[in-house]
DNA sequence: TATGGACCCTGTAGCAACTATAGGGTCAAG
DNA sequence: CTTGACCCTATAGTTGCTACAGGGTCCATA
């Protein structure tokens, strides 16, 4: 009896998705709930193949769940203006250059951190000496 | 009756730590458990500003907080070699090495998929679009 | 027809690393 | 003696899953 209809297993390997992913997405209300087979399995359609590799794809490039749940929302509004989903992806690339600026100090930091250990005993770390803010019990 | 010792929101306010954070890092171990004052409020001293320094630190500088776990232990070995902290610091230098490549990455898809927007509806909008995959029902 | 194994179901708890809330107690100043 | 800032515990929420436990379903093979 196999109709004309995925099982959740094989939606899961069509998308690189974990079954229990896919539970979840339906639990939070970004994936429709499929109908149910004669023994209650969920039977996922062609619309719901095509939902869950958008909303991993879009999950791949970084989007959080709610930007993934604006973007579904607007690509369901075929005829409003794109500019709301320019806004969304524009507004992630600003994250991500934001994230990468501070990666990037952060591997400075490491950097430096990490060139002057002589490597003798803990005791005259400098690693440990940089993690060691001089900390004074006086308010400042 | 201001002692010797610090309430928690103060030693919050020394180290730009949130006062649940302080508790909490009490509770997972990572902070020793000071002395209690006659009103069972908690008295910090000079020690545990020093520790909650190191730990602010390193978390400052993306260490997890396993690695800090590991970093506080070996900085309390004094005598023994700095090997182990400088490889904890290369292996999470790595990691940040990685992040920042895979953040790259993304942000040239992401780069790519502004540039092609025309800002018209969203039927021929091509962000939507790039992040619709050509997903089929047939098996691959 | 029985049975084994692969699949599916629900519900709940766990992960990191906090953050927030409820519902109270303590303390010092005015 | 009251006000308000601070502190206490305990518990639940956050994000985005992942991992059970304890069952039910389906289908092929012996």
């Amino acid at each position: 009896m196999t109709g004309d209809f995925l099982a959740i297993g094989e939606l899961g390997r069509r998308t690189d998705t974990k079954v229990e992913t896919i539970r979840y997405y339906e639990r939070i209300g970004l994936l429709a709930a499929p109908r149910r087979t004669a023994g209650n399995y969920r039977a996922y359609g062609a619309e719901h193949l095509i939902r869950l590799s958008f909303i991993r794809r879009s999950r791949d490039l970084g989007f959080s769940l709610d930007q993934v749940r604006a973007l579904l929302d607007l690509a369901d509004q075929r005829d409003r203006s794109c500019d709301a989903v320019d806004a969304i992806a524009k507004e992630h690339r600003a994250e991500v250059d934001r994230k990468i600026a501070d990666l990037r100090a952060l591997r400075r930091e490491l950097d430096s951190m990490i060139d002057q250990c002589r490597c003798g005993t803990v005791a005259d770390c400098r690693i440990i000496e940089a993690l060691s803010p001089q900390a004074q019990l006086r308010p400042r």
